[in-house]
DNA sequence: CCGTTTGGTTCCACATAATGAAACCCAATC
DNA sequence: GATTGGGTTTCATTATGTGGAACCAAACGG
């Protein structure tokens, strides 16, 4: 029999899937990752775990709600478990709940549509929306992610960040051309992001999505640290870069006062 | 002490937590139970583990982003990844995606708030919710749970679910009693719920909530199965009981319009 | 100041829990 | 009635997780 020294790392791209529940969530991730429901026999295909260890996982995953499985169609899909999970963790580790006002503010205020997100592992995670035009309903719901490096909060947020906090992030940027307008290198971007910094907004000139641009601005919290991003996007079919230039004191104004918010508020003393 | 004596499948919510993902879960959990940012001593003294099993579960959910750790004030909270994951859970497991429309359009037309939820675990879980005058805002956001026996899509669906899916979910309900007007027995419960089956709505009377009452309808999927419910939700102060049942056809048809695209709808076929 | 406490991190011998090859089951298919 | 293929179970092997105890650092307090 053959001993293979299967010493982490070698294939993933996650540094260090540690132990147990990484590997569990790695499967987690993979049944995300097809976006509809799937069949055993599909995820085995893609895993690197033999057929009674992926079974496993798999069984215990569903005994936990994580998943959760349909016997008429013998799929597998995440379940509700992480629905509940999430309303907890965004009511405690997001701003979304402090900004709210605010983001429902200058939504009105402006008249487009107005994003909240945060910086977490190197990917800009929305975490509230307002106003959106059903147009483009499908991008940036609460939940979803983006790479940091080519959106407008993104660029706001790693603009302000501390040297090595940012080092860190750039480390993490794929750099993918998402459209010609795509930042390629972590050069150009670097050189964009001083100007930001100097400038105080960030623009989204279409690097993401073709026909989306935004006006960004980062939100401070204690002691100049970045914790969050506002943005006013929307369509070049309706407004220009130079539109969205007008609403650089309503964002400011709002930013400014989100930091104020979240100054203040501090969780309730622990016991 | 809750002592089930059931044959066979499913056992009682996590009595057996399995593995050391189970137990991973449980720590989440018991991080989310707080419902704030927590030290790890707080943790400690309500965790069944000694310090160094207690501490490697945080490094590891940390390190896999389901938990962050706040540095400057040391305590651990639910991370980012969980409001990602949930976000794909939330369109490729729940109704909500495909029901939005409906709940949209009922929300309009009766003009009070509209809740849709699906049953998981025993417990109901909300998924979408329209119009919710400020004043509750609080109640019933995605992905708040709620005791089925209490409420008003609670009982809609327990009403509707197979005889031995409905004994399943009643042993999960704990029968607390939220209210002087709270289900107190599954006795009482289930004659109401017979009663329910036959009229095709259910009623919150203030079961969980003093001063909200809600109207609720199941929907029903393939072969008349429960797969969640909607309900119009007021509170004491604007509407009675009267004014809801008003309500009762505009409610029925959107179960309707809900049951016909669930229907239609099948996710891709596997390549 | 220095001894002590409190809160958190690391070590390491030990036991448990995860692993995966292979056998098995069962329904659909040839 | 044999064969295939998705899915489930078994079981010896060993990687993994466990937790008592030692350790460290910062805050306390006398």
């Amino acid at each position: 029999m053959i001993k293979v020294t299967r010493r982490g790392s070698g294939m993933n791209s996650h540094v260090k899937s540690d132990g147990t529940v990484g590997k569990a969530m790695d499967v987690l991730d993979a049944v995300a990752g097809f976006g509809r429901p799937v069949r055993f026999s599909e995820l085995l295909e893609h895993s690197p775990h033999p057929k009674a260890t992926l079974y496993r996982f798999l069984q215990t995953l569903t005994h936990q709600r994580l998943l959760a499985y349909a016997p008429e169609t013998q799929t597998y899909h995440l379940g509700l478990r992480l629905v509940q999970l999430a309303h907890t963790a965004w009511g405690q580790s997001s701003l979304a709940p402090l900004a709210a006002p605010m983001v429902e503010a200058l939504a009105d205020e402006v008249g487009e549509t107005v994003h909240l997100a945060q910086i977490d592992n190197g990917q800009v995670i929305f975490v509230d929306k307002r106003r959106a035009s059903p147009m483009f309903e499908t991008l940036a719901q609460p939940g979803r992610v983006a790479p940091a490096f080519c959106t407008g909060v993104g660029k706001a947020i790693l603009a302000f960040m501390s040297e090595e906090r940012r080092d860190r992030a750039l480390q993490q940027q794929a750099f993918l051309a998402y459209t010609p307008h795509t930042h390629t290198s972590s050069d150009s971007l670097l050189t964009e992001l001083d100007q930001i910094a100097r400038d105080g907004v960030a623009f989204d000139r279409e690097e993401h999505q073709l026909g989306i641009i935004s006006i960004a601005a980062p939100i401070l919290g204690k002691s100049d640290r970045v914790i969050g991003a506002l943005s006013i996007a929307t369509s070049t079919t309706q407004n220009t870069l130079e539109d969205l230039t007008a609403f650089r004191p309503a964002l400011l104004r709002s930013c400014a006062h989100v930091r104020q918010v979240a100054q203040d508020w501090q969780f309730p003393a622990h016991p």
